[in-house]
DNA sequence: AATGTTAAAATTGTATACAATTTCACGGAG
DNA sequence: CTCCGTGAAATTGTATACAATTTTAACATT
């Protein structure tokens, strides 16, 4: 069932505990507290996370399978690195994707989804205001995820959210100017009106010019 | 190291073991072997591949990070089902980002990856003649690999591979038509001398046509 | 008949032990 | 001095045991 508890601050999402471990290395991977090609052994991890090796392994078999660690069989676990020019493609792969899975959610989005997305863009509206840069980065990963849910493609929306979650803590610690809000809140309303008037073309190019836009904004 | 191994019938990739079988159970599923939505019992698959549940867990946890099986904590894994809505998605997704990766590739391919790319473009030349759909496919496959390796950004790279294993699956049992292996190989020419003139643009515009007209022939 | 209760069975989650393999340091041959 | 072996240490791969949780099926209550 869909809810917007993310709007809380500390919301954890009802992560099991290996999904934070999860996390944490992946998030060591991408803001480089594990190096690059640096080899990951398993023992110091279990220690770190206090688990045994069970349940680690599993986790990395997972971050693997999503891209994060190579795994070379009985010879161990290597982080991958990210490059300056990987996240450059990973934003122009997301400008591909973003438009069509905003047309297909148009399309296919139901009552209740609608639901949620309006609740959220009002919350949007409202906290951008208040200029609380935390909880605005929430509430828009709010708004996006619940598209990616609407567009009814599981693998398109994993794509897109995996997108995200490695250009979010690539970005750890970007300084943003102070028209930032309101410039992104403005890019959303062209989405959500879109949304709201049932117009797929319509969102597909609000969608290109925000994708587009947020591209841009990382230079 | 790149090699062309593939073009060898019963070439196995090296795969090890627990790779083998995450690649049966992922064909199981797509294949409809396993129901969608059903639940998969860990003990059950431990004995049908004879190993204990420590390594199984392991394969059932990379195949929930690919997205093809559903875990829910303490409660178990579910088969992710797959429509016939969700297999033009992939077909259009993969439109979305094959001509990408091919102007990539045209861009950042090494003089080693070009060698492998030509001579397995000669292997097609040459095996189209002979007709052998089976090596075909697999020649096929090969070349997209070696493009989708050359454009050098893994997370692509990995996308596109995930999108044609599901779609090669799912579209097993399939009837070609007689002129489909020429018909191919021309496509495959026109996408193969934007490489050799060294023309991005022109292998975009190869590669649209090409995962366009794949997308229709399965109609 | 429908609903709730409870205990046994089944299943998932985790820790540990051991086997298989690789890595690394040391010493000898050329 | 470099290049190989060689064996111990470190690390990865797998099986098994047990703990935690869920599922089930039988039974009682209304």
């Amino acid at each position: 069932m869909l809810n917007i508890d993310f709007l809380n601050n500390d919301y954890e999402g009802g992560k099991t505990a290996a999904e934070k471990v999860e996390e944490a290395i992946s998030i060591d991977i991408l803001t480089g507290v594990l190096k690059p090609g640096s080899r990951i052994i398993e023992d110091r991890l279990c220690e770190k996370y206090h688990m045994s090796r069970t349940p680690l392994r599993q986790i990395i078999q997972k971050i693997a399978a999503n891209g994060l660690i190579q795994l070379i069989p009985n010879r161990g676990a290597f982080v991958i690195g990210i490059t300056e020019r990987d996240v450059e493609d990973y934003f122009y792969i997301r400008s591909l994707l973003y438009p069509q899975c905003v047309k297909w959610a148009i399309q296919r989005i139901t009552e209740e989804e609608y639901s949620m997305l309006e609740e959220t863009f009002y919350f949007m509206e409202f906290y951008t205001a208040t200029g609380d840069m935390d909880k605005m980065h929430r509430i828009n990963s709010g708004f996006d995820a619940i598209i990616y849910n609407a567009c009814h493609n599981l693998q398109l929306e994993r794509a897109l959210l995996k997108y995200d979650f490695i250009i979010k803590y690539v970005n750890y610690g970007i300084i943003y100017p102070h028209n930032y809000l309101t410039t992104v809140l403005e890019e959303h309303r062209a989405i959500f009106n879109a949304f709201r008037d049932k117009n797929p073309d319509a969102g597909y190019e609000a969608a290109q010019i925000h994708a587009y836009k947020s591209m841009l904004r990382r230079k």
